[in-house]
DNA sequence: TCACACGCTTGATCCAGATCAAAGCGGGGT
DNA sequence: ACCCCGCTTTGATCTGGATCAAGCGTGTGA
């Protein structure tokens, strides 16, 4: 809503990087015109707000690159992170024109929007976009319910190393690499943001990340990069049996 | 799949008790006589299991009575509660046939049951059925990040406080009773399962049912039974803002 | 009628993580 | 080059809730 959207050329969604894991994935390629006709794209600079809570969202949008962050908080300041956005992730709500939480840029972000009303009529004409944010709508609360457990039941440890391994296997993922090369992972959230998301203070966020340093489990290079040389000990010290299933 | 299901009489649609709150709500009544024909009835005596994480499932279902429970553990033990299962939810996934965590029968349940593969194929037929599961599985994800703050930010009385305040709003709601007089609330959960809905030991529990007690804020009658005398008072113990917003 | 089992409460003690406090240490601006 | 300023680390201490350990009721079956 304020100056800072800036207008992004608009890419043809065929050539779209996430087109095949975002709201869009079961679309059919002769679909895909009407989605063109409506989107539009977004720059957001890293620690703008894109929603806050209760506040009128005039738009939904798919992340297409950076980190957004859903957060709830209680007045005193206790805050607690509630998702996590990553490219693909769908924001915001149709059928209701305000959120639960506050959104906000972890990183510069590039955002594909939809205004919220042509979005929900887009919705009931093709079938397949409504499947799929079923679907990811799933997804996303299986991911909420196994936080649940860490928020809920692990030791700080086990919270950090759980933290890391959802990176690290998301990027030993990504390059296909799927052997036991040390995995580098660059963490886009602050200490503070981390402390928020597992529910402890910075402190002790820091703390745990020396001490898994001091028993070699992993590297720090910089404050940001994170090296893990064996993936099955971080799996074990983030209480294993939890994170096991694992589709698609 | 035990012999425990109990075939109950098959009631029709529109009497039934749920029928503008569940999965069906959206149906005109000329869609009713379809899912009639697939539907079945199950009961299941209080303490059942009737999933268990990984193991398939082949049938999906609303929750017509009683009360369930989703949990998640690790395997020292450790457990929590990761959503709670009231009439007119529904238990299970489409598109998928196991679910990330286990689902136990509290009390008693009568289930409105169907095969999973039918429901696939109604979901594609009646897109109204499709569109009320997309929301009411966004209402769920937002209860679940509600929880979220609730386990990593609130203390031992606000946790407890904000438990019985879910269970105070849904029962005041019920009588339409509106006013201030004071709310008796039935418990459906022994206080193993209230610790590990709260993310605490059942010696806390007891003892924060006790100092409210102390405190003027909550009446004990018998174990399951919880007089709440001021409403207000309740909600300011639970950490107040969090639950302010409040839909439909 | 008893007893014993199970769910709950209450008490005593412990400890993981919070809180309070003080250094490091980059990185950007002048 | 230097100096802030914000982020992070590390240290010292405190405390809320966990853990360990008895009791207490009440319902159930012998």
């Amino acid at each position: 809503m304020t100056t800072v959207d800036k207008a992004t050329l608009k890419i043809d969604c065929s050539y779209c990087p996430i087109r095949h894991r975002a709201v869009c994935a079961r679309c059919d390629d002769d679909e895909l015109p009407q989605l063109n006709a409506v989107k539009y794209y977004k720059s957001v600079p890293a620690g703008q707000v894109l929603a806050l809570r209760g506040e009128p969202l005039d738009y939904v949008a798919t992340l297409v690159s950076g980190t957004a962050t859903l957060s709830q908080s209680i007045d005193d300041g206790r805050t607690q992170m509630v998702g996590l956005v990553l490219p693909s992730d769908f924001i915001g709500r149709p059928g209701r024109d305000s959120l639960d939480y506050d959104v906000q840029a972890a990183t510069d972000l590039t955002l594909c929007c939809f205004h919220r009303k042509p979005f929900e009529r887009l919705l009931i004409e093709m079938p397949h976009v409504q499947e799929r944010l079923l679907e990811m709508a799933l997804d996303e609360l299986d991911a909420a319910r196994d936080w649940m457990l860490l928020l809920g039941r692990k030791t700080a440890r086990e919270k950090i190393a759980s933290f890391l391994w959802i990176f690290a296997r998301r990027s030993s993922l990504g390059d296909k690499t799927d052997t036991d090369d040390a995995i580098r992972i660059d963490l886009p959230l602050s200490r503070e943001v981390i402390a928020d998301y597992l529910g402890l203070t910075i402190e002790t966020v820091s703390r745990q990340f020396s001490t898994l340093r001091k028993d070699g489990v992993i590297e720090l290079d910089g404050k940001r990069t994170v090296l893990i040389n064996d993936l099955e000990t971080l799996k074990f010290e983030a209480g294993q049996s939890s994170d096991a299933v694992f589709h698609s």
